[in-house]
DNA sequence: AGCTTCGCCTGCTTGC
DNA sequence: TGCAAGCAGGCGAAGC
């Protein structure tokens, strides 16, 4: 589940590895892991690897001809360097959907089982505007959230999960976010609007607390080395149902919201106040 | 348009 | 032990 702290961990290793390599060729396997819209057989035989970086939970890889190569993994994607063929021992081999064969013999490939990952291919420099994304919580200025918050009846968890909203979050530091925010899943979007900052500013120190620690490895995510990262130690409610609040104690709950296991501790984040009914969404009843 | 649910896909876990 | 059902979830599509 590679949201902004693992995508940026991986960005990091790849891009010192990969920044200045040439590519032999490229090898795109399934056609349906390239993403509508990408340029269907890029050039990219000879051409060179400037840079690798992170947009939103994305890996771009920019090259020096002006094509850009962009990656979301999904849940269960990976992006490893290994000697040419050495990736099949330790992945099958069907999962090997697409790869940059370089000249020295190393190669990048693209593994993904649950195919839930896509690849785009892009001249544009503007790789949020192609995919239609929002500036994640780094880039964003509190007033700009407020105001993308203010009206909205969904529930503040969906909000955060909503890339064109914010990107970079996905279901375990939407929950880590709002529980060091304090503020309930089931909370309307609206009604914590002037929590903007706030809201940002938890979601800044969670995530960089998160890319200190190489991201969160619960089963599939390793960095391009087959790593694993280490903030699922550091987790204070996703996945952690029944256990202890690392605050007050009280059992943390798993609910669901917007479709996601949603956890959250019902004693820091109690949905308080109560709102009018027209602001009230259907499905604020606990399942 | 806003909001919610569904389905894609595979592999691991759970329960009978 | 074996097998089916359940679950995980990013994201786009469909439905309301």
């Amino acid at each position: 589940m590679p949201e902004l702290p693992e995508v940026e961990t991986i960005s990091r290793g790849l891009a010192a590895v990969l920044e200045s390599r040439t590519v032999e060729r490229a090898f795109f396997k399934r056609p349906d892991i390239m993403r509508k819209g990408s340029i269907k057989r890029p050039g990219l035989s000879g051409c060179r690897i400037d840079t690798v970086e992170r947009t939103g939970k994305n890996v771009v890889i920019r090259f020096d001809n002006s094509f850009s190569m962009v990656v979301n993994l999904g849940m269960s994607g990976r992006l490893v360097v290994r000697r040419r063929g050495e990736a099949y021992e330790e992945m099958k081999r069907k999962h090997v959907h697409a790869g940059l064969v370089f000249p020295d013999g190393m190669e990048l490939v693209f593994y993904d089982p649950r195919r839930f990952g896509s690849i785009l291919i892009t001249r544009s420099r503007d790789i949020r505007r192609v995919l239609g994304i929002a500036e994640d919580p780094f880039q964003m200025k509190p007033r700009e959230m407020q105001e993308r918050l203010e009206g909205r009846s969904a529930s503040i968890k969906a909000l955060l999960l909503d890339q064109k909203i914010i990107s970079g979050l996905g279901n375990i530091y939407a929950d880590e976010t709002l529980f060091d925010a304090r503020i309930h899943p089931l909370t309307p979007g609206g009604t914590v609007a002037t929590q903007a900052r706030a809201i940002l500013s938890s979601a800044r120190k969670i995530l960089k607390k998160a890319i200190a620690h190489g991201g969160t490895t619960f089963r599939d995510y390793r960095t391009h080395d087959g790593e694993r990262g280490s903030f699922q130690n550091h987790l204070a409610v996703y996945g952690r149902t029944g256990e202890e609040c690392k605050r007050c104690a009280a059992g943390i709950e798993r609910i669901l919201v917007a479709g996601r296991s949603t956890h959250f501790c019902p004693r820091c984040q109690e949905l308080t106040k109560r709102r009018p009914a027209s602001l009230r969404s259907g499905n604020e009843r606990r399942r």
